[in-house]
DNA sequence: CTACCTTAACGTATTATGTACGCTAAGTTT
DNA sequence: AAACTTAGCGTACATAATACGTTAAGGTAG
């Protein structure tokens, strides 16, 4: 199969009408419990053309003539990783004239898409995945591989710019929203959602006074479970109760620029 | 004239190619001191043919061929009201197909573009703009005319839904960006900016101690002026200081979910 | 078996910020 | 001159942020 880009809706329907002009693509994060990671997929086509150098993408799809956005993001995600309900949300449009300036670039989505594009308008998604959840199958169905985000491989088109933007979305959001508990597993240590934070934030807490806050409000409930077999003091299961979160969570509505 | 939809681009250049499958909308908001408004237009049409009718559109246009979209969204701005540098933000994007419910606003554009268009994907901006400034011939030759928010005229497509998405986006940002400088006039008075707040987070405010906060930043800085003819104590005039905020700006990058 | 290493977990003191609310000041209106 | 209205200052209290000391509970190395 060397037709690449149309491949996630060709799987599944070969007779989907594609609108040639507006694509969705996901920023999907994970956490690995180290590092913050992207999903990346490796472009199709080099081996079989020399042509065309090593590169990857983003996962995305140009949308079905009738379909929303938000299905379309839905639908990439759900071919990909065979999750559902994950938490997507989207965070820009990237509809430059410019946005393929690299020629390689352009030849080769012409080469496997088989149309002449003139120009696509993408919507931009991120998406919050639980690592250890996603199928790993897809994998090496997809050429999908996780990717540190401060170690991104060569990416197409301005494929690295969405992912920054992404990121930097992320980042201003998961200051305000429980947010963390979509990379985490269910169950989850104090020290988990530090390191998490401090990745993400890129800056270090003092884990004392995280202790305090976290464990303060009634949204974090420990759990009768404890690490075993770490090289140290192990640290107690917590989890998310988002309907006391949602319950008590005090509108800071609130000016402070 | 009786196309309308394309008429911004029209009357400055005829000769333009347009994309006829994405457009950007702008959510253009002011303050005159009590209300929060939105500048909208008036649908042309209904005069010349009675079929249709009044009703009113968010400022908005399809893209020209190898335009930009916030490109395009300045340029809506400009030809509407002859600023520019205008606070712009893309918002959202709206890619459902059923976007065009009613059927006779889906006929009045076709009508009146004289194209057949299938769907269009249209990016939201909104804008923030100090309304008087804003020239008040254009709200004649655009038949546009400011709109309290909270009393929305008959609205085309899904412009009021895009309004409100884009008020509850001001809404959030506001809080923590110093958004309300873009609708102020340069000078302003603290209970200005307060009622402004007011408006937007639609709660009322303690005077005392917003003043406080408000004076105890270094980047409100007062002027040698005051208030005259009102008929009670006159306030003292302040202005903005964009330079000292983003100095003395504490990062607030924490969490705080 | 003991000393040591690592991270967990609790506590306390200090500072900064948010919140509630009383009071005076300076204009116009009646 | 008294009443009315909004401006503007101050004080007390509650809540939250910050800095940092200390003990606890495992494993590991000798």
């Amino acid at each position: 199969m060397n037709c690449f880009y149309y491949t996630f809706v060709n799987m599944t329907n070969q007779k989907t009408i594609l609108n040639p002009h507006i694509s969705v693509d996901c920023v999907i994060f994970g956490f690995d419990g180290k590092h913050l990671k992207v999903l990346l997929i490796r472009r199709t086509g080099q081996d079989i053309k020399k042509q065309f150098p090593i590169k990857y993408k983003l996962p995305g799809d140009l949308i079905q003539s009738m379909e929303d956005l938000d299905k379309a993001a839905e639908r990439v995600l759900r071919e990909l990783t065979g999750l559902e309900n994950i938490f997507l949300r989207q965070f820009k449009v990237f509809g430059d004239p410019g946005r393929i300036p690299d020629n390689d670039d352009r030849k080769w989505l012409e080469n496997t898409s088989g149309v002449k594009i003139s120009r696509v308008v993408t919507t931009a998604y991120y998406a919050l995945i639980k690592i250890n959840k996603s199928k790993m199958e897809s994998e090496n169905d997809h050429h999908a591989s996780w990717h540190k985000i401060d170690r991104l491989p060569p990416l197409i088109f301005d494929h690295k710019e969405v992912i920054l933007a992404g990121l930097d979305r992320l980042r201003n959001e998961v200051r305000f929203e429980p947010l963390c508990f979509e990379l985490l597993p269910g169950k989850f240590t104090i020290r988990q959602i530090q390191s998490l934070y401090e990745v993400i934030l890129d800056q270090k807490l003092d884990n004392r006074n995280f202790r305090k806050k976290l464990l303060n409000s009634n949204y974090i409930e420990a759990l009768n479970e404890k690490q075993t077999g770490v090289a140290h003091k192990p640290a107690a299961f917590y989890r998310f109760n988002r309907k006391k979160y949602q319950e008590t969570r005090k509108d800071l509505l609130y000016y402070n620029f």
